[in-house]
RNA sequence: GGCCCCGUCGUCUAGCGGCCUAGGACUCUGGCUUCUCAAGCCAGCUACGAGGGUUCGAAUCCCUUCGGGGCUACCA
């Protein structure tokens, strides 16, 4: 019986969980839903210095947001855990000590300015930069005498002569000469874990079978390979490796905070749907196979392979999220719809939230969900069916003034009183006859006209829907005000 | 500089030796529809980085080259 897969998503929080984190954590949810295994959500806190605890709060609210549901993590726990590597110090510094005991890693009390003068030599003098290996072998004596003068060492990995080879399912057969994998610290001087060591560790520890992780940490898989080594790991319990490509920004640079907006937090605020971002970002990297595209997450899970995995970077195209994103709108069921437009429509104080305005929210709209791309523009849209204060937009103004437009209003307005039943029917019918039948005006033109006095902008919801919304006496009488300007 | 990864339309991709005069999606352009804006439908533009091989046959295999990216921390 194979065994049970094991996928983490194991994300340092020092800021907002960007696209590339999620689609790291979107394709690593898909595997692990994909094989019937468990996803791990694991929190790498070790540099305390730049993560924090708000940042790590937003992490765990967007993948909650996103759908990305762990079987094993924060706020869950689980057999393996804690999943906060700032809660499991202790396991690291005991490797650690062990490492040092079989002379697996050893104490090296070179200062940051040594190391540099040192990294520029070699940098001048053409080698390949790293460690040189200095403390090594340091005699009982030196270690006294460093001891002595209080200065604080570090653990380092020692590097054995040879190269280390590996399979990663994306790329294949990757080796490493040990030329070039200096030895590493494992340890700071203040005794906290490096990266290095904690997810080796931890991989290890909470039974990881597969490791999806971003391409930057390709070059940093034999150091975690050497850790597997001095942890006693049989090599045929190694995790499987996979380095996902990039997503990179449009000027083809890696995506990052400069380079345009990237924080999941921002597209929720916009008004992007989790489904959508997922969508999209399973498509970056990752193909179905066949011609389709839009997928739902159910349908990732059952269709996502490693080996459909892409190995070339892709390029972050918010075009192509916004028009995934207007598909999915367009796919959502009315109270669906609803429930998530109404924070937007709030936080724009176009509404309150009373009962009589999401009444009339969610008869209006059915007639804006194929016209919008994003749910913030849901209160651009029917602001008008809302405000108090209506006025006509400045640019539009010119176009509802002039002598053609006052006889469309003022002949609406007559034949608009006098009609009994108003629906959007009985509306369209008396206009089109008394307006493009009679006066002989072009529907564009008229129809212009009346959309500026009633909505109070040349573009709107259909006109005679968002007049029936409005009701009769409020549509009188904004195109009586408009008559007066 | 060194090591490693990557290279099909503008972008995301299909393609794993003949089905390719290279398919789909987004974008863009034109058209249809139309009360604006959308949506929808139709059409069009546009790609195998370059050069060598291997082969009856190459986008697909090999080599070189060029280009892009990552790593080279007491970051992850």
């Amino acid at each position: 019986m194979a065994k049970q897969v094991r996928v983490r998503f194991a994300p340092s929080p020092t800021g907002d969980l960007h696209v590339g984190n999620i689609r790291t954590a979107l394709f690593d949810w898909a595997y692990a839903r994909h094989t019937n295994g468990k996803f791990i959500f694991r929190i790498e806190d070790t540099d305390t210095t730049r993560v924090t605890d708000e940042y790590i709060a937003a992490a765990i609210d967007t993948l909650k947001w996103l759908g990305l549901d762990w079987d094993e993590g924060p706020e869950i726990g689980g057999e393996y855990g804690p999943y906060l590597q700032s809660q499991r110090l202790d396991i690291y510094a005991d490797w650690a000590q062990k490492f040092i005991v079989q002379k697996d890693a050893y104490y090296c009390y070179c200062t940051a300015e040594e190391l540099e003068e040192r990294r520029d030599a070699q940098k001048a003098a053409n080698v390949a930069p790293g460690y040189d290996g200095k403390c090594r072998n340091l005699s009982e004596n030196q270690l006294a005498s460093f001891k002595a003068e209080d200065r604080l060492g570090v653990v380092r990995m020692r590097m054995p002569e040879g190269e280390t080879t590996f399979v990663d399912q994306i790329r294949g057969e990757i080796s490493f000469d040990h030329k070039f994998v200096p030895d590493f610290v494992l340890v700071r001087g203040d005794g906290s874990p490096l990266y290095t060591l904690a997810v080796a560790v931890d991989d290890i520890s909470m039974k990881v079978t597969h490791i999806l992780r971003g391409e930057d940490l390709l070059s940093s898989t034999p150091r975690q390979i050497r850790v597997y080594q001095a942890m006693g790991v049989k090599e045929e319990d190694y995790p499987t490796f996979a380095h996902l490509p990039f997503v990179m920004g449009q000027d083809n640079a890696k995506l990052s905070k400069r380079n345009g907006e990237v924080s999941i937090a921002w597209y929720r605020d916009k008004g992007f749907l989790p489904e959508a971002i997922c969508n999209y970002l399973a498509l970056l990297g990752w193909s179905p196979g066949d011609d389709v595209e839009n997928i739902t997450m159910q349908q990732l899970a059952e269709l996502f392979t490693v080996e459909r995995v892409n190995s070339s970077p892709a390029r972050f195209d918010m075009k192509k999220l916004e028009a995934i994103n207007g598909d999915k709108i367009r796919a959502l069921t009315l109270d669906d719809f609803l429930e998530r437009s109404l924070p937007f429509l709030k936080s724009a104080q176009v509404i309150m939230g009373s009962d009589d305005e999401i009444a009339l929210v969610k008869s209006a709209l059915p007639i804006i969900q194929e016209r919008i791309t994003r749910l913030d523009e849901v209160p651009a849209m029917l602001k008008f069916l809302f405000t108090k204060n209506f006025a006509v937009e400045e640019d539009s103004l010119s176009k509802v003034t002039d002598t053609a437009s006052k006889e469309v209003l003022k002949r609406s307005l007559a034949e608009l009183t006098a009609l009994g039943e108003w629906t959007h029917e009985s509306i369209e019918a008396t206009l089109r006859s008394s307006l493009i039948e009679e006066l002989g005006l072009k529907p564009r033109i008229a129809f212009g006209s009346l959309r500026i006095a009633v909505t109070g902008s040349t573009i709107s919801p259909p006109l005679f829907e968002s007049m029936e919304l409005l009701g009769k006496i409020v549509s009188l009488k904004r195109i009586s005000s408009a008559l007066a300007l």
